[in-house]
DNA sequence: CTGCAAAAGTTTCTCCTGTAAACATGGAGG
DNA sequence: CCTCCATGTTTACAGGAGAAACTTTTGCAG
């Protein structure tokens, strides 16, 4: 009988289930102009109430952010771990799956790279950040390692590719990608283009 | 006499004189977060006045991007047009524009790119940003005449290279191009490393 | 010149939000 | 059993968005 509880004063764990909402109001509007208020009341419970989790929206915001890029760096670490020929085909795999996750979570994406998600503030958040990050920039080291990749700065492998990543991201999720426009396979042929100048076969 | 009015009931150019206040707040602080009324009350008028001018404060917003897109179009076009000995140092020329007005205008540039622009809405701002878009494509097509650039389709280009400059640009804003993490020229070593897939030379 | 319609501002009003403060409740430890 | 504290709730208030109704100018037709 405490399966099925007609709302108990003490939700078990709101700040989860705050989290959840607002991470489902963002995967629908793809944006994140919800009211707290509202978020609370899909949550069903009173509007004060988020406040004993998060001290404001933004602190909300960031949360989510962090989880993102959480998510993010997994999935990024899945697309790679399997057998690859090599580690440019790994990288290829790592971006594609990067921009795969902003295309299937365009509000959570942009959220996490906008200035909402203020990462000079909370630290928890830009660990999160710099440790997905951290995937790309250890793919580049070991790139450097077996040879494949130029034997310049890896930070300025890491500029160059971040960027064509995110660069590629957000004009897919901006569908600015469209086939009429770029070609059937847009994401390869740019990934390449790049890499044709990072690596050292060229 | 009628030079220095006391603030005559009709004001000229209000809708001016709003988005030249809000441009103002948003170099300031970087964000728009402004109120309407806020951006009123500095105008020096009532706040609901400003709704006689911008259906709603997005419609501001979007008024304020697209200004964006014509003024990063003359600041790239600009950059472009002193003699350059090829298309690839224009082409570099061009991206060093976009990604310094990024960096001078980090709000405005954010707010450009983000969904508070929504360029589906609002027709003109899509012809702003596209017109804009059109420099890049007009420079590319160029190349490929003159040989500067392979022979593929122009649209794979176009993403590839719109892609890194968004992508450096929005790392720039971040200040995630410090010279510790990234080298002292993080800019030119990562579109060289691009233009080195991109050109025929390699 | 007069009169008037429309443009551009102002006032007023309603509904909503963020957030603070004071109060209620229920579960865990003494 | 009692009491404390984390977690919720209610109440309160300062603002903002935007609609509606009212006022001032201005441009123009006669």
């Amino acid at each position: 009988m405490s399966e099925i509880k007609d709302r108990p004063y003490h939700h078990g764990d709101l700040r989860r289930a705050l989290i959840d909402t607002a991470l489902a109001m963002l995967a629908v509007d793809q944006n994140w102009t919800f009211t707290l208020r509202e978020v609370a009341r899909r949550t069903g419970v009173s509007h004060a109430a988020p406040y004993k989790h998060f001290r404001d929206r933004e602190m909300l915001l960031r949360e989510l952010a962090s989880i993102g890029f959480v998510r993010l760096g997994e999935t990024m670490t899945e697309a790679m771990s399997p057998a690859m020929p090599s580690t440019r085909a790994q990288f290829v795999a790592a971006a594609q799956a990067c921009i795969g996750f902003a295309y299937q979570n365009p509000g959570l994406y942009r959220l996490m790279f906008s200035s909402d998600a203020d990462k000079t503030i909370d630290p928890q958040l830009h660990d999160a950040a710099m440790s997905t990050f951290g995937i790309l920039l250890g793919l580049l080291e070991k790139g450097q390692r077996d040879g494949s990749f130029r034997p310049v700065a890896v930070s300025a492998l890491a500029a160059a590719s971040w960027a064509q990543v995110h660069g590629l991201a957000m004009l897919a999720i901006s569908h600015q990608l469209l086939e009429e426009k770029v070609g059937s396979a847009p994401v390869p042929a740019a990934l390449d283009m790049l890499l044709d100048g990072m690596c050292c076969t060229d």
